[in-house]
DNA sequence: CGCAATTTTCAAAGCGCTTTGGATCAGGCG
DNA sequence: CGCCTGATCCAAAGCGCTTTGAAAATTGCG
């Protein structure tokens, strides 16, 4: 059933039916109920992509989704931040067209989506820091929202992020508060602008107290339970050892938990351990008490505010780049207590 | 730029370089090579929505992702799975188009993806036991590939799933033959067709040994960490506590060490573990030994080839429905052990 | 060289929608 | 009654592409 079928079908014009149910007003309000009746009846929905030539808008959101080369590795929050963005993409009458790229051809896919006009605006995920894309998408003219920020760029553009250098700083506050004074880092990959800001706030929250950052206790990573494990393994079978440590990941903390185990150690006495925690819906920390000590801010909220400002940008192109900073709360679990006096 | 004025600025007709960038016989070779230097040059690509609108294709595949409206859980295992079909789409040309859904809505979701005429097929994610999903499709006449099978469904269709009955029945033999005789299935939701087929090939390889199948000691939830947690937990607390556990996520298992160890037990030697194991690429399962014994099958290889099945059914539609049978591969990693000495 | 057979190119229609610029119609007013 | 207004409705153009049917250019061959 398309327009054409469903106009004649009712004795009227596209022209007429297609007002009726786009709401306009010059068109007869019992014509229009009419018009609505039999457009549910017949089950038609104007086509996509008719609609979108004819209006020149896409009617699409895009997500380019990066894939580490090196680790071939999908970001595990990614689920959970598109179903935030989803919502609000199906409410608004978008379709969520999703790319995947390696690092090596991203440009590529955006000048692409750009070029065949598929999209109306993009979401740009993982963010790097000095991040090329920010620069090639104001070049292109396609709108677009940042989850994360890019330290580096001068230029204006719309973002949102979690204050990673507040959070991170907190925790570590917190563990110094406990007494440690030892306390290692296990970190994304610090080419990202999170992990870059995560470091920062932890050196940050040590130097104020006088401690030095010592790079043989702090390592960067992609976030895997591998990865969390081997890193903790290492470092504590160190001649001075952390007594606690900092996790850019829920995933690298279950590795850790795996390590400090294995080393004969118990969490939250021997060792603490406080980690990020993005609140993803298959990996909850704990029930109503927290497993670990963890800086946690939903990443499925994040989408869908990030969602919302997209669609906004996109609806008022005038709109200055919208800013927003999302402040991590900090859940005291069962993984940290007072540093370990030393015998 | 676009085709007009591409054609334009060649001194050619439109018909003459659409011609000549879809390849067509009917142009001069030597044109051929200058339109698609231009088409280089002022990085021209059609517009997708008016390529679909002219060729009555929409040049995009569906993805409905499913939310557990009660658990409002998003598949761990979706990052990967769409990974693995995204490089497909890529290379064919065709977007992919990502629709979220609970339970409630799905139906229209799927409706509306066919009178919006957004997408050429779907694959369908998640399959129940008997899902209503498969009718519809073959009713409103969408082509789709389900990534799984869905038991009582007696339609033909087109799937792609992991010997799920195979796999479980292995894995249970396994212990059986370490001499475990009291093991506990943690499954996911027994609606979902995967976990009613592996608790089947549980219940196989235990009833050929003549071993009771003991409903006290199977459980079934989505699979969260703490799910596996609490499952394991009030399992060991029984009076006659399994001595070996299946698991059908990575995810449950570890929560299940968590409680193997809360329990003061060690794994590998006073309980075994196996678990069936999706080969995430941010959950590895360990390095070269896995951490845990499992059966595993990679979920991004099965998105690669359900994309390839779907984009062939789209192409020859009188070819009958594809069927793959992935087996999946037992990997013994160090949390199984013989059966712990009855005292 | 001339004519038919090919090759190469093109104008125009059509895909399903929105939107512009009128038409038509009823009602109101002098 | 005639004209103007506002409310309804409509025909047709246009969005950027593909494709049909035909024209123009080139080639082959006697």
């Amino acid at each position: 059933m398309n327009l054409k079928q469903l106009s004649l079908k009712l004795g009227l014009s596209q022209t007429t039916v297609s007002r009726a149910l786009n709401g306009y007003p010059e068109v007869n309000e019992a014509t229009r109920l009419r018009v609505e009746r039999a457009a549910a009846q017949y089950q038609y929905r104007p086509s996509t992509r008719a609609k979108g030539l004819a209006t020149g808008k896409a009617l699409a959101i895009g997500h380019v989704i990066p894939i580490s080369t090196r680790h071939e590795m999908v970001n595990p929050v990614f689920g959970d931040f598109i179903a935030g963005a989803g919502e609000t993409y199906a409410r608004n009458g978008y379709e969520m067209i999703l790319s995947i790229s390696d690092d090596a051809q991203e440009e590529q896919v955006y000048r692409g989506l750009k070029a065949r006009r598929a999209v109306d605006g993009v979401v740009v995920h993982g963010p790097r820091i000095d991040d090329s894309r920010i620069r090639l998408l104001h070049e292109i003219g396609l709108p677009f929202v940042v989850h994360g920020r890019s330290s580096g760029v001068d230029l204006p553009y719309a973002w949102l992020d979690m204050n990673n250098r507040h959070a991170f700083q907190r925790a570590t506050d917190f563990l110094l508060d406990l007494g440690h004074r030892r306390i290692g880092l296990v970190n994304g990959m610090e080419f990202m602008d999170f992990a870059h800001r995560r470091r920062d706030g932890y050196a940050m929250a040590l130097l104020a107290r006088g401690i030095p950052v010592d790079p043989a206790i702090m390592q960067s990573h992609e976030m895997t339970e591998v990865y969390g494990y081997q890193a903790t393994r290492d470092m504590l079978a160190q001649d001075n050892p952390p007594t606690a440590f900092l996790y850019s990941s829920l995933v690298s903390a279950i590795g850790a938990r795996r390590a400090v185990e294995e080393a004969g150690l118990v969490m939250g006495r021997d060792v603490s351990i406080i980690t990020h925690d993005d609140d993803l819906s298959y990996l909850k920390n704990g029930g109503d008490i927290p497993i670990f000590t963890a800086t946690r801010s939903s990443v499925r909220v994040a989408g869908a505010k990030v969602a919302d400002m997209l669609l906004a940008a996109i609806a008022d192109p005038d709109l200055p780049p919208q800013h927003i900073l999302l402040e991590a709360e900090l859940m005291v679990g069962r993984s940290t207590g007072p540093a370990p006096r030393k015998d």
